[in-house]
RNA sequence: GGGCGUUUAGCUCAGCUGGGAGAGCGCUACCCUUACAAGGUAGAUGUCGGGGGUUCGAACCCCUCAACGCCCACCA
């Protein structure tokens, strides 16, 4: 009984069902398997700010990929889902919201109530995250999933933040932070962004105290002289050294500062002549401390110039710069104005200019923890694919600034730090006191601030699996998958990421959180730029996969995965690759009439055909070559394998050598055949299974036995000795190469298709005599032969004939109507001038004492044969040119 | 300024420890051949960025120049 299927696949009715299928039938969920082994991804978990970008597509890719195909190997998996509260990026996106809706910004509401509001943009987005992981065929555990700001991740984070404190690896103080003035919190070093600004340098004159001497100080930012506590020169400078020492007038303000000297002090920048502004410059911070200097600070938290500012107060610092420089230039200070560009430092999230401000914040010192994690990666705990990626997380981890923790947001973990109002105590706390430790008082408070997001991003290794809960260690089998296998992530976030998690990993467990890192490439648009909003360039994986499918889509981005740093993702190519998926259901539409009268297993190998062991072999090979490429994260490899297995050999050369077979009434032959497709093809929707699961499945279900479970619980395909058979592999190309040829002299005289000729072959190979016997039929199916006629090259050749030589076999067309001569030898001509060129090149090496004496064997045997071979198709094409021109 | 990377067919990219230049897409010609026109068959296209060196032999190793990209640092 054979049913009607359509031409093509439709993915849009597949998907949805076996995913549910599968969910439902709990294969998602992790089981013992035969290798009795563990393997544990967890997913990066996005920011719940929005929707999935192509990167996440890319993420979830790769990532199911290889679980799918470990756990078809017999691996115990699990794939952890999570998402990630994203303190900045999710508060900043809720507070643009509100003012668009209700005009109100975040402190018009009480802290509980507008954390309330991101909670409910929290569970919208979310959701749609998760089901857009969900379209993409993402393998997880769902009862896994974890949101960072959880009961247990929070216990987590609570509990390091103890244990740090009370180390004293945490510490609280003041420092010069990058404050963004928008958010009005401190973000850390990592979320600045320096874009170049045009700006002007400004030169302004300096009175010497008691001298009638002035000092000419260049600036950036006249504006922050009200905070200047010094000037600097270089000791070594021979203009200014005279003055270390002597008292400067600060104009404006008069403030009477010291002039110091200080190594920072570049000679050749600006004047030379350096004001000191402490409160307000990174550099100036620490020139400030090694002369202990006071610090000014004059600036209000939303970035406007505070009572220092004089007349000047309530301007931003934009404002206050200009109108600065109009009175210094007024009052004759101002003596020039130079245009330069410069860095400056931008909110990541905010995109608003970054002040440098001194502030009371939390820090870590993670000098020792860095230096554990370089050794880590050095003594190869932890590898890197590929290894480049190292350098990148060396050259952070091996210079470690301490790391500023504390963020002045509502929306994240609130800082465990307690203080009491009576008695001033401080103390950290993985509980909510109630009472001062020291006093008992009742009048305490928490530290408002919140964490930054990635210090609990740091323990997500760990807090997923239920650390440092007992019991939810247990329940999560924390033991059994952790460390994880593989961490894969884009390159932009081993600093943010890949390097916390390997300290706090090492930190709380004593070893390294993941085996492997894999660094995938980043997506780009077809024209390699970054997929941004503002160039209304993205690609929505939704689209896609409505669009091609998501196997398609899949495949395309594991086709582009490989050691590179940049997929250049092209809509078309998607497209092309939506092709191959349709190739593979016709495929199935080829043999599934005839399915009945075969097997799904190979009875013996020793009975098989020469096209059937060639198949068979081929498939060993595509086999070898997925593992291994698989094992190390080689995903293109792995699909160009595939692709041309399915396309180039099974579909192209053994569904079109099968054809007459099925044909005939040969019911031996034609039952061993159809169990050769069959188990071939069961074989293939294996090895695609991981990359392309919907199809495969889909396929499956009409060639799996009654008994046999889903394809997602079958067997991965591995290499096997015993389906080796090189000769047959060998003898397959040969064949291939004579059919091409004919169809090659058949187009070049525009036989038509439909129409049969006469063809002779010539070849001194008597194995390869006998095949081209044996195969008669072939040549009729595959290239419209009658009357193959095969002989030695001892024989005449036809008469009036076209011809094509190759290095084992002369193939003649012989034809009855007329034959342009001339273009028959200039064509022949061309190809012995091609082969004489090739030639040279083989001759020339054999004739090279030197590499005859330096090259290793193979290759010289390489050399050797080549050159007998090319040799000889020299040969034939001389005594045929001599032929046709006689 | 420091570091990393890229440069191979019209486009997007592979090319492993050095040993006869590859794939997909696109393009051209001819075909609606009973799995597939989302298809078939055949075909064209490359000073492997430039220059130098090492080697019997370089797309690959070394030096150098150029263009482009990314990361880090830096508000005088």
């Amino acid at each position: 009984m054979t049913i009607e299927l359509p031409t093509t696949y439709s993915s849009k009715d597949t998907e949805k069902k076996w995913y549910k299928t599968w969910e439902s039938g709990n294969y998602f969920k992790p089981k013992k398997g035969k290798t009795n082994k563990a393997y544990c991804i967890i997913v990066p978990p996005p920011n719940v700010t929005g929707k999935l970008h192509a990167g996440h597509a890319l993420d979830i890719t790769t990532q199911d990929s290889l679980i799918r195909f470990k756990r078809m190997k017999g691996y115990e998996t699990l794939f952890l889902p999570g998402l990630d509260h994203a303190g900045i990026a999710t508060q900043s996106v809720v507070e643009k919201m509100v003012w668009e809706e209700e005009k109100k910004n975040r402190r018009d509401f009480s802290r509980e109530e507008f954390v309330k509001k991101i909670w409910a943009w929290k569970e919208q987005y979310g959701n749609t995250i998760l089901d857009q992981q969900k379209a993409m065929g993402a393998s997880c555990d769902w009862d896994y999933l974890t949101f960072t700001l959880d009961p247990i991740p929070n216990q987590a984070v609570k509990k390091i933040f103890v244990d740090l404190y009370n180390q004293k690896l945490i510490y609280q103080s003041d420092y010069i932070v990058h404050w963004d003035p928008s958010l009005q919190s401190a973000v850390s070093e990592a979320e600045v962004e320096h874009k170049d600004v045009q700006g002007n340098f400004f030169h302004l004159k300096y009175q010497i105290k008691g001298s009638t001497e002035t000092l000419e100080v260049a600036t950036t930012r006249p504006e922050t002289l009200f905070g200047d506590t010094a000037v600097a020169v270089n000791p070594e400078d021979e203009r200014y050294k005279h003055l270390i020492g002597k008292i400067a007038i600060i104009p404006l303000c008069n403030r009477e500062v010291p002039i110091i000297g200080d190594e920072h002090v570049d000679l050749e920048k600006g004047t030379g002549c350096l004001k000191v502004t402490p409160g307000h410059d990174f550099n100036d911070f620490e020139i400030g401390k090694r002369h202990k200097l006071p610090i000014i600070n004059i600036l209000n938290i939303d970035g406007t110039l505070n009572d220092h500012g004089m007349e000047f107060k309530g301007m931003s610092c934009k404002e206050a710069r200009k109108k600065v420089a109009k009175k210094l230039e007024e009052l004759e200070i101002l003596i020039e104005t130079k245009s330069h560009t410069h860095p400056v430092g931008h909110g990541e999230r905010s995109g608003v200019v970054i002040e440098p401000m001194i502030s009371k914040q939390w820090f870590v010192n993670v000098k020792e923890m860095s230096a554990r994690a370089v050794t880590a990666v050095e003594k190869n705990e932890t590898r890197f694919f590929p290894k480049e990626w190292e350098n990148t997380y060396f050259s952070w981890l091996r210079d470690p600034k301490d790391w500023c923790i504390s963020r002045q947001l509502w929306w994240g973990h609130q800082i465990p730090v307690f203080y009491c109002d009576d008695c001033g105590h401080q103390w950290a706390s993985e509980q909510t006191d109630s009472e001062c430790k020291k006093c008992k008082s009742k009048k305490i408070h928490q530290d408002p601030d919140v964490l930054d997001t990635w210090f609990s991003s740091g323990l997500w290794p760990m807090s997923t699996l239920g650390w440092p809960n007992e019991k939810a260690m247990n329940e999560k089998k924390f033991e059994t998958f952790f460390p994880n296998s593989v961490l894969i992530t884009g390159f932009d976030i081993i600093f943010f990421w890949v390097a916390r998690m390997m300290m706090m990993s090492l930190q709380t467990q004593n070893q390294v959180p993941f085996k492997d890192v894999y660094i995938h490439a980043i997506v780009r648009d077809k024209l390699g730029r970054k997929m941004s909003k503002s160039l209304g360039n993205g690609i929505d994986p939704f689209d896609m996969i409505e669009q091609y499918g998501t196997d398609a889509f899949r495949f395309s981005l594991a086709s582009g995965a490989g050691y590179n740093r940049t997929i250049n993702l092209d809509p078309e190519r998607i497209g092309g690759y939506r092709n191959f998926i349709n190739k593979i259901w016709n495929a199935y539409r080829f043999i599934q009439p005839h399915l009945a009268s075969g097997s799904a297993h190979i009875a013996d190998l020793h009975k098989l055909d020469h096209h059937e062991r060639w198949i068979v072999s081929e498939l060993n090979t595509t086999s070898k070559s997925m593992n291994e490429s698989f094992e190390i994260y080689r995903y293109d490899d792995a699909c160009s394998a595939v692709y041309s297995f399915v396309y180039d050999k099974y579909c192209s050369w053994f569904i079109e050598l099968s054809k007459n077979i099925l044909n005939t009434e040969n019911h031996e032959a034609k039952a061993q055949r159809v169990s050769v497709l069959k188990f071939v093809f069961r074989k293939i929707l294996a090895l695609l299974h991981p990359i392309t699961p919907f199809i495969t499945e889909e396929l499956w279900a009409n060639l799996k036995e009654t008994n046999e479970d889903l394809l997602i619980a079958q067997d991965y395909p591995e290499y096997d000795s015993a389906f080796e058979f090189q000769d047959d592999q060998d003898q397959m190309n040969k064949f291939i190469e004579v059919i091409t040829n004919i169809r090659n002299l058949r187009a070049s005289v525009n036989i038509k298709p439909k129409d049969e000729v006469s063809v002779e072959l010539f070849t001194d190979n008597q194995d390869l005599i006998n095949y081209f016997r044996k195969n008669i039929i072939n040549f009729q199916e595959l290239a419209r032969v009658k009357d193959l006629k095969v002989g030695n090259k001892e024989l005449n050749r036809p008469n009036k004939s076209i011809m094509n030589i190759t290095t084992h076999t002369e193939i003649f067309v012989p034809l009855e109507g007329v034959i342009d001569l001339n273009e028959q030898i200039s064509r022949l001509e061309k190809e012995l001038s091609k082969t004489v060129t090739d030639y040279k090149k083989y001759e020339a090496k054999i004739n090279n004492e030197n590499f005859m004496k330096n090259a290793p064997e193979n290759v010289r045997e390489e050399v050797r044969v080549n050159e007998a071979e090319i040799r000889e198709k020299i040969n034939s094409l001389k005594e045929n040119l001599i032929q046709f021109k006689s």
